[in-house]
DNA sequence: TTATTCGTTCAATCCGTATTGAACGAACCG
DNA sequence: CGGTTCGTTCAATACGGATTGAACGAATAA
């Protein structure tokens, strides 16, 4: 059945929209939130009806929230269905977004504006850019490089405190 | 005239990438690179051309970076066009990002988790959730509400250290 | 075996929003 | 004053990605 507590959907469509921020789709946070205030596992059925939407995104919603590490699997003894629920601890979430996501896209990063270099070089080697030209993004290139450095260094302590 | 160079294309082009994923425009993104390595100040006029977008697009992007501080107008005498140059400090746009976007978003979840307490407590008392429902979610809601005073807390630390 | 009940997949659709072209007003120029 | 040269605005479009319905395979049940 649909959800009825209006307090409850506040708190989905809250969820929802973060998630849309962050760069995920809706209902994957819609069904975190579902989960996360719901103290028996759901199923796919369940979760497709609580929140009105199809059993094919309940099943890729699900799907990305197990990647996420936002909510596992629970299996119930004489039950066919898969039954989903939250992983409560947000902290740890988010510690592990850092490591699984953020942290390989700084690398990326970091290797990318010296890729940039390099090809700068290249460029002013053949003439393509001018020397006065090319020192200023040196400049400004390094100073971008300094930055992902220290941010990089701090960002596993930030990680701590979570 | 286009951007030549294949160095600064890949800068833009991943500045651009960036700015998507964190929900903003991509053009945004590019024009912010596109400042980033340029010496002198560009005109909307510059900045449209070498991008290969319209002067429209130029207009609002440009707008959204002042808005976020991460250009800034300067003024050339003997020139009519506005022109415009970034605003390197990355630290910097972060810290000012933060108190400007985050910051408020915070205080508004948090607020928002009490709201939807008082709802579940008002539902409660009419029976339209089952009080063990009930003790479930206010189980969760606090610990929520304790990790984003956490949160709130270790933030403007985080903010100190860019 | 056949019939159900699941979960997944994928092409088609839908939706939000970025982007644009055209129209406009303001500031300057002759 | 007209006539340019700007920048902005806004309705229309284009686009990317989320969502869905239908088809499918696997696993159970009968």
């Amino acid at each position: 059945m649909a959800i009825r507590s209006k307090g409850k959907l506040q708190l989905i469509e809250a969820v929802g929209n973060l998630c849309r921020r962050l760069g995920l789709p809706r209902t994957v946070g819609q069904i975190y939130g579902l989960l996360y205030l719901s103290h028996q596992p759901l199923s796919l059925e369940e979760i497709a009806e609580g929140l009105g939407i199809s059993k094919a995104s309940a099943s890729t919603g699900t799907r990305q929230l197990l990647a996420l590490g936002a909510a596992k699997k629970v299996w119930v003894p004489g039950n066919r269905r898969d039954l989903f629920e939250a992983v409560p601890e947000i902290g740890a979430l988010l510690r592990n977004a850092y490591w699984e996501i953020v942290k390989p896209y700084l690398d990326a990063a970091q290797h990318r504006v010296e890729q940039v270099v390099a090809h700068l070089e290249a460029e002013r080697d053949q003439a393509l850019i001018g020397p006065e030209d090319f020192a200023f993004c040196q400049k400004r290139l390094e100073a971008l490089a300094r930055f992902q450095k220290n941010f990089q260094s701090v960002a596993p302590l930030i990680e701590k405190l979570l």
